[in-house]
DNA sequence: CATAATAACTAATGGCATTAGTTTTAAGGG
DNA sequence: CCCTTAAAACTAATGCCATTAGTTATTATG
């Protein structure tokens, strides 16, 4: 019926590749409409607002880091699940800077839409600390601890912040971290670790 | 000289009034300028643009967290600090919520003078790490897993992926992890740890 | 009191989001 | 095969914001 077939698929695939090659959590209809060879106001046919549209990149965002997510760590069980976690965690962040800083810039701005489409990433790490016969409360707080250290760390790392020292390996960095948590966790199991291993 | 007496200070001022009432990182010229009672094009007779001016903003919310951070340790030291730096810090970010996130968006998109800014704050938990006795390096390797822990937490908090187990506390989440990064720092200083205890 | 420097202003431009209203296109019935 | 019609894409316009150019007003100082 229309005139050059813009969809609303197509307009999201050019929002994203947009801020994947910006590195950008944003992007302008102006920009988008530009790439596609339209007009801007042409977009509003097929899109609500740039809100709707940053909602939907979103949405895409999270299925990607999900799917990298789950296959990394396939098959994998207890630590070994961890740190095949935070190694894919990071590769996500520094491979798709400008999806995952989209993913950690939504929530608390967007309604709780956002806060929905999120759980499936909260799950993941959940299903991996599952493994350890936790209680579901002392899961429920180990998985903010693992969440906090691996979404910091490529926080600090992006903004710069781990700039100083700069001559110090910065994945020794993050495999300590990531020990540190494993250590806690084990801590918190006391003697239920070692029937774990056997 | 001039007609109404505006200043640097003065905008400076009220755009951090303007930001710390919004809790957003940003603020725009127009909205300043208004609350100062002038038109918008008078500021420029006191800055460069809206860059220059988030830049003193930033510096200026530097300097309130790093004094906040030195007086929260002030006279402690080791894990006393440890956990006194951290509480301290979550305070700031939750009391200060536009300047703490603006503080975490700035480095990575502005110059380089950003980050020298940003320097003291690294050091008020380089110092506190100091007191453990450890080789720089592993010092820099913790330094950068505690502000990774400290950061993390509170971003995942206010971005609202925290949402989820609402019924379990946070704060006991935060001690829980900010436990596990002095017990994973105890069991790197070994022996040397126990000594420093006496 | 006059002047020069500078503050603050008005006017204007350009980028972007969005809306209203018009034209174009193509799918489907006659 | 054409003609109708609904949706797509467009043009035009508004509003918000940053920024610049050029003008007016103010005040310190000679």
């Amino acid at each position: 019926m229309g005139a050059k077939g813009l969809t609303k698929d197509l307009i999201l695939a050019e929002a994203v590749a947009c801020i994947e090659s910006t590195g950008q959590p944003v992007v302008s209809l102006h920009e988008v409409a530009r790439r596609l060879g339209v007009k801007t106001p042409s977009l509003y046919n097929h899109i609500e607002n740039t809100k709707e549209l940053r909602y939907e990149i979103f949405r895409y965002a999270i299925d990607k880091f999900v799917a990298n997510q789950k296959a990394a760590t396939q098959g994998k069980r207890r630590d070994e699940a961890v740190r095949a976690f935070a190694e894919a965690y990071h590769a996500f962040a520094v491979e798709n800077k400008g999806l995952y800083r989209l993913i950690m810039s939504i929530p608390s701005e967007e309604d709780d839409r956002a806060k929905e489409v999120a759980i499936p990433l909260l799950e993941t790490v959940v299903e991996i600390l599952s493994d350890y016969g936790l209680e579901e409360e002392t899961i429920a707080h180990w998985q903010r601890v693992f969440r906090a250290i691996l979404h910091g760390f490529i926080s600090e790392e992006d903004l710069g912040y781990f700039y100083y020292y700069k001559s110090i390996d910065l994945n020794r960095s993050r495999d300590i971290a990531v020990q540190c948590f494993l250590d806690g966790l084990h801590a918190e199991l006391g003697d239920k670790y070692h029937q774990l291993e056997e």
